[in-house]
DNA sequence: ACAACAATTAAGTAATCGTTTAATTGTATA
DNA sequence: TATACAATTAAACGATTACTTAATTGTTGT
């Protein structure tokens, strides 16, 4: 019914595999996230903004990068609800947001890093 | 010395954090691990081949895409480390490798995606 | 209102990437 | 050796992306 029948059949379990295989929609909504981490600048940024709150003006001079750069990459993780921002004057402050998926999503980073946590 | 001073003084202890903030490599070779996975159809086949091991033809049929798209997608994990390979007769049967790094990357996947391995 | 600073947006560019089609290599069998 | 099957490689294409420069919006203070 779900797969008929594999091309070659090498005597595995492999319909057992198959019918908890999750579909392609939801490896795609990871590997959009993973995507989002791709960038190592952007991944950088993100890794301070789970340990900070900065504004665009810092976050372009420790990443040395132009203002222009850093917006865009902030534009990117904020529509994907990883980090937010509040106005302050003339300034806006970005941090981590902090929800389960971004908890889940910061221990597979500091674990992946083979890092600990700085802040605790 | 490392950083001087930030263009903004916000008064938080940044310079603590900014001496622990791990180099731009660092970051970007798990970007470059991120990236491997974040394509859908890739992540999707590395995680299958962390729970078996086929043969081309028959992950061509179960991802449903033709077999240079899968090779192309098999080279990149190879040469990444993440899986490897064995040949017998005419077919080539890729599975995933089993190491410490990758088993913290399966770890994170499974919990990522919110389920449970369905091996244990 | 004006000037100065902070941040975002727009347009353009070079580079990367996933897939397709076609050709090629490798292996087994008749 | 000739044929068929399995897998990889090559070339090409369309799409996406990170960054730059330039222009624009938002805010504060004089």
């Amino acid at each position: 019914m779900a797969h008929a029948h594999l091309p070659h059949d090498h005597g595995q379990k492999i319909e057992q595999l198959l019918s908890k295989l999750p579909g392609a929609t939801d490896f795609q909504n990871l590997a959009d996230t993973f995507q989002l981490l791709s960038d190592g600048s952007r991944l950088r940024l993100y890794w301070l903004l789970c340990h900070c709150e900065e504004c665009v003006t810092n976050l372009s001079a420790i990443m040395g990068m132009s203002s222009p750069a850093i917006s865009h990459h902030l534009r990117l993780l904020k529509s994907a609800g990883l980090i937010t921002s509040r106005r302050e004057g003339k300034e806006v402050y970005y941090t981590a947001q902090d929800n389960p998926t971004a908890q889940t999503l910061h221990d597979a980073l500091e674990s992946l890093m083979a890092i600990s946590c700085p802040m605790e």
